[in-house]
DNA sequence: TAAATTTTTGACCATTTGGACCACTTTTTA
DNA sequence: TAAAAAGTGGTCCAAATGGTCAAAAATTTA
């Protein structure tokens, strides 16, 4: 649909259109899909409006392409769960690797959250098949180890749960956060770090 | 601003009010502030869109309306966190009542989940004053039993938070938990109380 | 039941917004 | 350097939308 012959993109385009994510990361984030406009967008990427849309056939295009994006960075981590690691450092690696996307790119965990939020309407069925399959792999190794005796049982699907959201927790409400407890970001995160640390241990430790 | 003289609306006043609340509920929760239209309100009503503006100013009054009563109920368990009680049990319950809300009361947590996410414009100061006030206080109890050794040390704050992020998961990204684990309600809320209960009672339990 | 008050609505308005069009400029290619 | 292609932006449009208003309908009050 909107490919044209050459694979590849030219320098121009390539800068453009990432100029133009990166603005509608921006707009998107904080006002939604809805309340986004193309003027908005437009002006944070410093083109106009027209040049926008010719890059993008759509608004919806941007938010398209950029989810796309998103979906892949937030899966990643949890590809990398390994049977043959030790359970605890596993589990607490994909932890902080999520905290720390929480961290570095809450722009992008606050448009996910809006996404599923209002009901997933562009993602739903990616959840339903991809993410479900990687998931289901993954918890099965969960339930392999605990049927090992080297991690104390617990539902793996809400283990997981439980993960995405305390991570995610930092940066879709991050506005809460830091009107509760007023630190300097460096002290909330090393926090968050060793209380998620803490949870997961006592929860997941077979002593 | 808006009220007359008589104190006492009457009865089709009560109504027609909350007839549009509850319609704007359903609208604001999946569309969010900017994505809902008076017009889909008035639908989900039955109203005409002239009607709602006879009782309620803007669209934005009616989305503020309702997101005020929402916060109260919000607030309202965390008070009843009681110093005298007992400290594993006290947290539980506390638990135990937002992942009801979140069964119960889902559109009202994905309003409130929006809210934060898009920065929190009308609510950033209720935040920071009385919540933080609340939470502070809350936050005391905990490390006063922490301190006489009746819990686990723990960070209060980010106790509260993972609590706060763990059952409103279930509400806010309903769509993607349904899609990965496809159980009747029933199961869902049974296994995540009983997740939620070990993962608290091991994080917090001093043996 | 007549007057006063409240409630309802159809018609209308102003603004915003997504997007189209087309002439103009810049860059690339031959 | 001339032609072709890619990129840019001013202008316009139609639809959507928040909101107004006056008149009609319903309800309450006298």
């Amino acid at each position: 649909m909107s490919g044209s012959q050459p694979k590849t993109l030219s320098r121009i385009q390539r800068e453009k259109r990432s100029a133009i994510k990166q603005a509608a990361l921006d707009v998107f984030s904080i006002y939604g899909l809805r309340g986004a406009t193309l003027d908005k967008i437009a002006q944070a990427a410093g083109l106009t409006k027209p040049n926008i849309l010719y890059y993008y056939a759509s608004k919806d295009d941007i938010y398209f392409d950029l989810l796309n994006g998103l979906l892949d960075d937030w899966v990643a981590p949890l590809r990398k769960i390994s049977k043959t690691g030790d359970p605890l450092h596993e589990i607490l690696n994909y932890m902080r690797a999520k905290l720390a996307m929480s961290r570095e790119k809450p722009r992008e965990s606050k448009l996910f959250a809006t996404e599923i939020l209002h009901g997933a309407p562009l993602t739903q069925d990616v959840l339903s098949t991809s993410l479900k399959e990687i998931l289901d792999e993954k918890v099965a190794i969960i339930e392999f180890w605990i049927a090992e005796g080297r991690l104390a049982p617990v539902n793996g699907y809400h283990l997981f749960f439980s993960i995405w959201s305390m991570t995610q927790h930092y940066a879709d409400f991050d506005v809460q956060v830091k009107a509760l407890l007023q630190e300097d970001e460096e002290t909330l995160f090393k926090n968050a770090d060793h209380y998620l640390t803490a949870v997961l241990t006592r929860t997941l430790c077979t002593d």
